[in-house]
DNA sequence: TTCTCTCGAACGAACGTTCGAACGGTTTCG
DNA sequence: CGAAACCGTTCGAACGTTCGTTCGAGAGAA
C-alpha cells in the first residue's frame, strides 16, 4: 500500500526499525542480537527489513552515525558565542549527559558497540568521533592557556572525562540517580576542581572553608 | 597420557584455555566469539574443551571471577595499615590501573562483558563487585569526614571514578600513553583536585575576561 | 503494465553442545 | 608375571538450532 498520507512513509518505517534495533542492541549487544529479534520487535517481516536496510551492520551504522551527528551538532550549537573555557567545558558535559539520559538506548549502543563496525562504516563513525574529541581537547587546552603549567596531557584528561560520562550507561538508574542538570554540574565540578574542592591541593588549609563559595560557584557556573 | 610431570596438569590446561579465551573474548566480544575460536587459539579440540569446562558461560565466569578476586585481594593487601583517606584513594586507583594495564585482555573482558553472564554466575560476580564498590565508597566518605559538607553523592563520585578507570580499555595504547604509575597519579589528582588545580574554584579574577583567551578560543573554536 | 512495498520459504554456514570411540598408563588379580 | 579391567584424557563426528541473507512471488496504487 504505497503512497498513503504521511510525509515520507519509507523514512518513517526506517526510523521505526532503527528505534527498535537500538533497543534490541542495547539489551542483547550487537552480536547477541539477531535480525529476527529486531524484526519481531518492530513488527516487520524478516525479509521485509532488507527493503530498508542493506545489512545488520548498516543498522548499527545508521544508529551510531545519526546519534553521533546529532550530539555533535547540538554541541556546536550550544557552544556558539561562549568564550569562557570553563563555561564551554560545562556546556560540553551538560550536552553530552542530557542527550545521554534522554536517549539511553542509543547512547548505550554508541558507547558499548564501539568496535563492532568494520570497514567504511567504522571509519565514518571514527571521523565524527575525532571531531567531537577535538572539540573537547581544544576546550581543555584553553582552560590552561593562561600560562599555568600543565600537569596532565590533554589526551588523558579528556579521555578520562569521556570515561566518566560514558560509563554512566552501566549504572544509571532514572529513579535513583540525579537528573541531567544536577549530574552534569556534579561531573563538571568534579572534573574542574575535584572532589576535595575547597581544600587547596598542596597548601591544605585546615579550615572548613569555601563552603558558601562553592555553593555560589555551582549556581553561577563560571 | 595422564600423570606426566608438572604439578597439576589439569589446572594448567584450564589456565591455558582461560588465557586464550580472554584474548578471544577481548577481540570479538563474548557473543561474537565462538568456542571454536577458543579451541583453535588454544590448540585444544572443540570437544576436548568440554572436559575442562561446563559451558561457554562458565569460561567467561571463570575469567571474571578470577580477575576480580585477584584485584580485590591485592587492593585489601595494599590498603592494610594505611589510614589517610587521600592516600587510600591513591592506592585504590593505582591498584586498579596497574592490574588493568598489566592484564589488559582480562580487564577488557571484565569491563566490557559486564552483563553477559546470567543466573548464579552473574550473582557471584556481582557480589564481588559490590565488595569492591563498597571499599571505594568508604574511602570516599572518609575523605569528607572532617565536617566538610558534601557536594556529591558517594555513588556518583565513586562510579565516575570507576568510569574514568574502566574506560581506559577503549583508548589506552602502551606506546603512546603514560605507564601505570604516571597514569594513576594523574587520575588520582584529577579526582581529588580537578584539572584546574592551582586556581581557587570560585575566586575568579574579574579581569577583562579573556582577551587573549578569546583570541585562542576563536582560533580553536570548532 | 509498471512501480513500490511486503513477505514466506529457503539457502548455506556457523553456533553450543553431546556422544562414544580410542588412546596410554595404572591397578587388579589369576 | 601377564592379561584384563579400569581410569583420566582426547577428539572426530554429528545433533538440532539459529544465524544473516536471498529470492521470487504477490498485493495494491498509478
Amino acid at each position: 500500500m504505497p503512497h498513503t498520507d504521511e510525509p515520507d512513509q519509507v523514512s518513517r518505517k526506517l526510523e521505526t526499525i532503527l528505534r527498535h534495533a537500538a533497543q534490541v542492541f542495547a539489551d542483547k549487544g550487537y552480536e547477541g542480537a539477531s535480525i529476527r529479534d529486531i524484526s519481531r520487535s518492530s513488527r516487520i517481516s524478516l525479509s521485509g527489513m532488507y527493503y530498508y536496510v542493506r545489512s545488520k551492520q548498516e543498522i548499527l551504522y545508521l544508529i551510531q552515525i545519526h546519534t553521533f551527528k546529532t550530539v555533535l551538532a547540538r554541541l556546536q550549537d550550544s557552544l556558539r558565542g561562549v568564550r569562557n573555557p570553563s563555561e564551554r567545558l560545562r556546556i560540553l558535559v551538560h550536552n553530552h549527559l542530557a542527550y545521554f539520559l534522554q536517549h539511553p538506548t542509543e547512547m548505550k549502543v554508541l558507547a558499548h558497540e564501539d568496535d563492532a563496525l568494520e570497514g567504511a562504516y567504522r571509519q565514518e563513525v571514527a571521523e565524527i568521533k575525532r571531531r567531537y574529541y577535538g572539540i573537547a581537547v581544544e576546550i581543555f587546552e584553553a582552560l590552561h592557556e593562561d600560562g599555568e603549567r600543565r600537569r596532565l596531557t590533554p589526551r588523558v584528561a579528556v579521555l578520562s572525562l569521556f570515561g566518566m560520562m560514558n560509563w554512566i550507561h552501566t549504572w544509571y538508574r532514572p529513579q535513583r540517580d540525579p537528573q541531567a542538570d544536577t549530574l552534569s554540574r556534579a561531573m563538571s565540578e568534579m572534573f574542574l576542581h575535584g572532589v576535595m574542592n575547597g581544600h587547596h591541593p598542596l597548601a591544605r588549609r585546615s579550615l572548613g572553608n569555601g563552603r558558601s563559595r562553592a555553593n555560589v560557584a555551582a549556581r553561577l557556573a563560571v
